[in-house]
DNA sequence: ATGCTATATCGACATTCGTCAATGTGGGAG
DNA sequence: CTCCCACATTGACGAATGTCGATATAGCAT
């Protein structure tokens, strides 16, 4: 490779002439970011959390079994899930355990990815 | 299990009384938005998604590969993921590939998760 | 045409992941 | 204590993923 410059969205750049680029994120901060990704990375989790958050107070985890069309040992491996990427918080109640998101853990996810206006 | 009610955070609730959820997101939507969150659930998507976005114009792809620290066709195929998961677009001129972060791609992919004071 | 360079694709590999049935744990009721 | 229920853990399986070396493609220059 040249050296390439910063190509402006209006700026023709027939060749590759920029400074090298210095990485935004250390490899050990992304690992960390990329968990809490990709406990979202998956349709059952995502709609377990969008249970859990759309409720306005906590929710029983019996009730999420059903509605999320999986067996109660997957449901409660996604759960766990959620729980240790931050994303949602627990308390047992008698035989029963209750979830909720925990705020602002989501938005802390994507800030850290720069600012708002950066896609 | 039984039929739970809403435990709001006061709420002393020794059984479980409520009514059933509906869920928030369809299996179907919650797919297409999981596959916008596992491109970000890898270090190096991270870190190379992080590169673009920091940037205030467009990146050479070549300029991406040394600091990921990860061979060439690992990072096309990295670089492949985020574009088609429309986090990123690009641009040919010559030989270069030039890429830049789609504005607002990362905030709706959270959005989607309900209104951002849930976390 | 040839040669060089930037990027993409292929093939293979080890690892991780999502899912379930079976089983374990722990609390409440009797 | 025993029984039942909610939830967690284990073990196993197929499927998907990240990585690389080797190879292919595409563009420019000569």
């Amino acid at each position: 490779m040249n050296i390439p410059t910063n190509g402006q969205p209006g700026e023709v750049v027939d060749a590759c002439r920029a400074a090298e680029l210095t990485s935004a994120l250390q490899e050990s901060e992304a690992v960390q970011l990329a968990q809490g990704f990709a406990a979202l990375a998956d349709p059952a989790r995502l709609r377990l959390f969008a249970l859990i958050a759309s409720q306005p107070g906590q929710v029983c985890a019996c009730s999420l079994v059903e509605p999320l069309g999986r067996s109660q040992p997957t449901v409660s491996h996604h759960l766990k899930v959620l729980y240790e990427a931050g994303l949602v918080d627990r308390q047992r109640r008698g035989s029963w355990v209750w979830y909720w998101a925990v705020p602002g853990r989501l938005k802390a996810l994507t800030a850290a990815l720069g600012p708002p206006s950066k896609g």
